[in-house]
RNA sequence: GGGGGGUUUCCCGAGCGGUCAAAGGGGUCAGACUGUAAAUCUGAUGGCACAGCCUUCACAGGUUCGAAUCCUGUACCCCCCA
């Protein structure tokens, strides 16, 4: 077995663990049973779950045997830990929808087909809506003194605050997190449970209870929140979140948010989010100070993310559509082929005759394609040298687009600025 | 209840009865530079059929050849006194 906690130093992602020497010799001593909580609060996991995720990764290659938990049943709940407010409760299904698309995504990162140890999925609902009020409150409410659970972080901070309070719901979530611990531990002899660190108080709870009904030892581990430099979240931009899922988030947009990587953050993105070797990281923190300009480490981080969240294809489609985005002419290709590199730009349509005898006016084109509000703005851009047609720059208020200036059979691609870009379809 | 001040273009803010589409700053948008960065520099920034025309300065009226600027009323905001 290799260190696999000592990995996890080096890379930053141990952040807060219950006896840690003891954890180590039961890790490398043989192959363990792990498990970590996803909230299914929507149909596709984002950037910030990458970690949790990858760390389960990390375990299996290292042959412990994963389990992701979907939390079907915690789902309905709401998490208090780290939000501010109550939250609106989801639909089962909603619920049932998101776990299904949960699947697929844990389904690129771990190996469900290991021989060995693998990966496992599991929802607590499946264990959960068996429970009656009763039967649970005697069975595991008893086990939870509320001294200790109102001096939860989770729940002093709510508590705290004027505005906001918590209902009894979301207090007694601890309770259902606990008990899905104490339940793997029984059923699967799980042994540990990882997240981020808001899910300490969680985790913690769930090892209370296990010793409290069973006498088990169990443990916990939890790696830090993904933050920039500037102490924001990671994995925001400002059209929103970055999610794995592809119809959420294109290839190409989630390439293009790592090679965007502030040079602080890169290294610690790389140790965090990707299995590039030490030796590696460490060569490309030097050529980073010694050469930022060529940002060899952020190619490399979109490259690994990229590859491991969209495949082989996603990642090539995405480098493609970079090349495209910041690169050459457009000339001589297909709609499809621009439809795939441009999937995120907003298009409109407009009839094709619009092209025939003198064509279409660029000032006009550039308003019905949304790059300009008024023609006032238009020609502006244009007398400023900044519009351009399939990436080419063209001046002249006076220009007429015909035909010829299709980028494909029926797609004209325009151009404001450096990269606000809109398609214009010309349909029969 | 009494007295005073305010309401300007995306935001802040200057505006003499004509030369005001309205200073200045911020933001935004383009350009140069650059690392698809930061900083910096340059230009632009109500609309259009663009040497011209049209619509803007809380709202409605009025004075005037002419009003963002003066008067009256209305609404909202702020301050002081009770």
């Amino acid at each position: 077995m290799s260190d696999i906690i000592a990995e996890l130093q080096w890379r930053g992602l141990v952040h807060q663990s219950t006896d840690e020497a003891r954890l180590r010799e039961l890790l490398n001593a043989e192959s363990r049973t792990l498990y970590c909580g996803f909230d299914p609060s929507a149909d596709s996991l984002h950037v910030g779950s990458l970690i949790p995720l990858l760390m389960l990764r990390r375990f299996q290659r290292a042959g412990h045997r994963p389990i992701a938990l979907v939390g079907g049943a915690t789902g309905m709940i709401g998490d208090p830990s780290g939000k501010s407010e109550e939250r609106n409760l989801l639909s089962e299904e909603v619920l049932r929808e998101n776990v299904a698309g949960l699947e697929q995504q844990m389904r690129l990162i771990l190996d469900f087909d290991d021989a060995a140890a693998p990966a496992a999925l599991v929802n607590n609902y499946d264990w959960m809506r068996g429970w009656s009020y009763l039967e649970f409150l005697r069975d595991v409410g008893k086990h939870f003194p509320v001294s200790v659970m109102m001096a939860k972080d989770s729940v002093k901070s709510r508590l705290e605050r004027d505005d906001a309070g918590i209902s009894f719901t979301e207090f007694s979530y601890m309770l259902l997190q606990a008990y899905d611990f104490a339940h793997l531990h029984r059923e699967d002899g799980c042994l540990l449970q990882i997240g981020a660190s808001d899910q300490w108080g969680n985790i913690t709870a769930g090892i209370d209870l296990a010793r409290r009904m069973s006498g088990a030892q169990l443990y916990g581990l939890t790696c830090p929140l993904l933050t920039k430099s500037d102490g924001s979240k990671m994995g925001k931009t400002e059209s929103g979140t970055v999610w794995l899922s592809p119809r959420r988030t294109s290839p190409y947009a989630f390439y293009q948010y790592w090679i965007n990587v502030d040079d602080a953050d890169t290294g610690n993105c790389l140790r965090m989010l990707t299995e590039v070797e030490r030796d590696e990281i460490e060569a490309l923190d030097a050529a980073r100070a010694a050469d930022p300009g060529k940002r060899e480490s952020q190619k490399r981080l979109a490259e690994e993310l990229t590859r491991l969240v969209h495949g082989e294809d996603g990642l090539r489609a995405a480098q493609r559509a970079t090349e495209i985005f910041f690169g050459a002419e457009i000339r001589e290709f297909s709609d499809a082929q621009l439809g795939e590199i441009f999937a995120d730009v907003p298009s409109c349509e407009l009839p094709r005759e619009r092209l025939a005898g003198d064509g279409l006016n660029l000032v006009d084109a550039l308003v019905e394609a949304g790059l300009a509000k008024s023609k006032g703005e238009a020609r502006r851009t244009i007398g400023q040298g900044g519009a351009y047609v399939n990436n080419r720059r063209t001046e002249g208020v006076e220009t007429q687009l015909t035909a010829s200036d299709l980028a494909s059979e029926s797609v004209m691609v325009l151009r404001s600025g450096k990269k606000k870009y809109a398609l214009l379809r010309f349909v029969d």
